[in-house]
DNA sequence: ATATATAATTAGACTTACCTAATCTTTTTT
DNA sequence: AAAAAAGATTAGGTAAGTCTAATTATATAT
């Protein structure tokens, strides 16, 4: 009944994947974001398939079935209560969450889960901005636009982030851009694509100049 | 470096006997106690023997070598930091936590343990009273009495269990002794040993009957 | 439309952690 | 002190999850 460690990574993979991918997601691509050589990943298709937790037919993508679809969903609802949990309770940094709650997520226990929505006040979003799905695994994907396609002089709102590498979060921090910020868009430089912008805070206005990968990687409302 | 989760395990394992066992773990207990079979016991015995964690010569008990001593803390410190932060912040009645610290105790992040540590402000006992290795792997081991081993008209207090199943713990609540309680020893009955005392909270006093068994697994001062 | 490149799978092997059956050692009993 | 019992180890095997090398299938490019 219950999916091992493993089996949870892939399953986890593969939902992920299916988003950018939802034709179907390639055994290469599974190998790559999990770090696994290409015939483990299909040795392992070919287990959940049996399990009927993903849809395969040799030589195709796979996507997941509902049942995996759910199970990832759950995993993904553990790992996100926890780095809310840690950022908000243990004083953790949002670039440093990640790897703890990658352990976290596998703790199996559904009355733990349940305290710790409960503890955490039911969050909708995890420090990055990631929708928290609910504990049926339900989750609200806002189709969100990325800074790059801003116009200019429009004022957003910083709502989360495409790149969840502790290096793109620390640069974020330096910037001082956080979740929530007002960003005004003063000037887009045809030349770089790169953004010239206001960040207001509290008290602080802090003019900016955001590269084109970085705008890429902030997602605004 | 790391040690695996088994490896953690068998170290836990075998620092506890090792307590009752001074001598030396017999192959068997340690297979009892994880519930494996000697031959497995005994394959690992030879690898934690090979990376110098316990002492081990062919037919003989082991004991845990320093290195392997502070292993087994460490995994010992974190499960009753875990079980502490569960039952102080999540609400669970102490008969409920072990199985879920037995899973949190094997997350590895310093860094956590050394935040947990913090936010339950540095707890020396855990909800059943053991106490809690400090991080340097320092642990008091105070020699507790049992129950059983107190005399007629003695006022002692509760600390401990010996017995942790959740069995015992429920039967310790229905009973209303709990950590703290002050037990008055009224008499004992010589036929079965069994203990008439008088249990004093805040405002009320309760007179019981506590059988010899259960006298042997409460530890008091 | 065929040749080439890319992707996926199969075949065979390794490690960890487990097992049973057989053997060897130590302890206990008579 | 020898026989019996208990305990520990060795031998050989299994499942999960990984790998490399070889093969097969699909996609791309002339």
């Amino acid at each position: 009944m219950d999916q091992s460690l493993t089996e949870e990574n892939y399953l986890k993979a593969i939902y992920s994947l299916s988003k950018t991918q939802p034709k179907g997601v390639s055994t290469k691509s599974i190998g790559l974001s999990l770090e696994i050589k290409p015939p483990t990943v299909s040795d392992m298709l070919k287990k959940l398939s049996d399990k009927k937790l993903i849809q395969y037919a040799l030589y195709k993508g796979v996507l997941p079935t509902l049942m995996g679809e759910k199970i990832a969903l759950k995993v993904i609802r553990k790992h996100r209560l926890w780095e809310t949990f840690l950022v908000e309770h243990f004083n953790f940094k949002w670039d440093e969450v990640h790897d703890i709650a990658e352990q976290l997520e596998h703790i199996k226990s559904p009355e733990l889960v349940q305290r710790l929505d409960e503890y955490l006040d039911f969050p909708e979003h995890d420090p990055h901005g990631d929708p928290i799905p609910d504990k049926d695994g339900n989750i609200k994907i806002r189709h969100k636009r990325t800074l790059d396609q801003v116009t200019e002089n429009e004022r957003i709102i910083m709502v989360g982030v495409k790149d969840h590498t502790s290096e793109f979060l620390k640069y974020l921090d330096s910037i001082e851009v956080k979740l929530g910020s007002e960003i005004l868009v003063n000037q887009i430089i045809e030349y770089d694509k790169s953004f010239l912008v206001e960040i207001r805070e509290e008290k602080k206005k802090t003019k900016r100049s955001l590269s084109f990968l970085v705008c890429k990687n902030i997602l605004v409302s």
